[in-house]
DNA sequence: AAAAAATAATTAAACGTTTGATTAAATTAA
DNA sequence: TTAATTTAATCAAACGTTTAATTATTTTTT
């Protein structure tokens, strides 16, 4: 034998079955996908699931665990950003479609998991994970208030939801997106063309609903 | 005999089965729900499913093809709406809000179907059931555009995809809603308090988003 | 109007299949 | 060898669906 097999194709395996997982579960649900299809589609045998995670449930359990701490954790960063309130907003607005556009179906799976009543464990780990991101998005709000860029009379919580609530509409549905913009190709919802269209219109829309009148000439140009 | 029983009984079996279907599967999603749970929430045989739909896909798309078109006709009404292209779009923002959040469950179920890549002939039903819709949208915007109390350079598409996207993920998400709010009670959600303040956010955030500068004076106060 | 026939609605039980999970044996790595 | 990993075979339970029998209602016949 001259290709010894390495640990390493273990690892292969465990990681095989989580990078299935989040596909699968994302294009057709949890309950829709069965064991065998994923360890097929992941060529792998299906005790494995079994093995490494104890069940189906563990398996997708865990997918959640490991992959959503990385899929949060780099909001975080922007709080270093240097500039002004809107500098810092504009960032989180790029930061965020970056991280949901190269990540759409597990972000469809996250999000999908919320609308459900099923699995009431994993509601409390995604929110725990995500309220965090409100938080920072609310003290730039603040900041931008407190040196009179910004109005003072802003439903920052539905703000907040309006930035979210535009992004996932787009990217978790893409047929209505691509039905909405009259494209044909099904993969322009994950082109760097509808990104740049995203970005400039959130930002368009947020500067003119933050922005106080007095200072709306200061506005910079969006991208 | 004093009451005979009359052949109404047996649409009730039908209407039952629909109306089960439209809230276990919202709540649940379609593959989590059993046909046997689904019978016995609905206080019927199992073998009906079968006897009125064919089977448990054919509930399903009965569900959907039955209640879809009451759900979209409702919103033709507002083209008879009168007064300026503004009040037209808030009569359009007013009527939505009602309509999805007196339906919440079904909503939750259409646009969770939107996200999932199975049962291509659902969303070819449902989009083209909305699509409509879009173009009322439009056709306001572009009246506000020609009177000039809107800007010119507005993203209509996505613009559009704010205000639903908005809607949905307060909506379609109760317990982000409610995390993100504070607030205590699972049924905020479908408070008139939400509604109101919701009605509030989205009208602000568009009036900003959409008078030109020079008319903003100009701009009706909300609610 | 009453009896008979036909149709529609409902039932409990069982169908064959697929499900998630487990086993015990085989293979590989250390 | 020993422990870790992978395999094919197997399990009981749950699945959606179908069945054959029964009850209820409507229609037809007398």
């Amino acid at each position: 034998m001259f290709v010894k097999k390495k640990k390493i194709e273990t690892v292969d395996t465990r990681e095989q079955l989580l990078e299935t997982a989040a596909k699968l579960f994302g294009e057709k649900g949890f309950e829709a996908v069965s064991t065998r299809e994923l360890a097929k589609e992941a060529n792998v045998n299906i005790a494995m699931i079994a093995y490494y995670f104890g069940s189906k449930e563990g398996l997708f359990k865990a997918m959640i665990e490991e992959r959503f701490p990385k899929s949060v954790a780099h909001l975080r960063n922007i709080q270093k950003h240097e500039g002004s309130a809107w500098d810092k907003i504009s960032a989180v607005i790029d930061l965020y479609l970056e991280r949901i556009m190269s990540n759409s179906s597990f972000h469809k799976l996250i999000f999908r998991e919320l609308s459900l009543e099923q699995r009431p464990e994993h509601r409390d780990l995604i929110l725990s994970g995500i309220e965090k991101n409100w938080e920072v998005i609310k003290t730039y709000i603040r900041e931008g208030q407190e040196s009179g860029d910004f109005k003072e009379d802003i439903d920052m919580e539905l703000t907040i939801a309006s930035v979210f609530g535009t992004i996932f509409q787009l990217i978790n549905m893409p047929c209505w997106t691509i039905r909405l913009l009259g494209e044909k190709d099904e993969k322009f919802v994950k082109s760097e063309a509808l990104k740049i269209r995203l970005k400039k219109h959130l930002k368009d829309m947020m500067k003119a609903h933050l922005f106080s009148k007095q200072y709306s000439e200061k506005i910079p140009p969006s991208v």
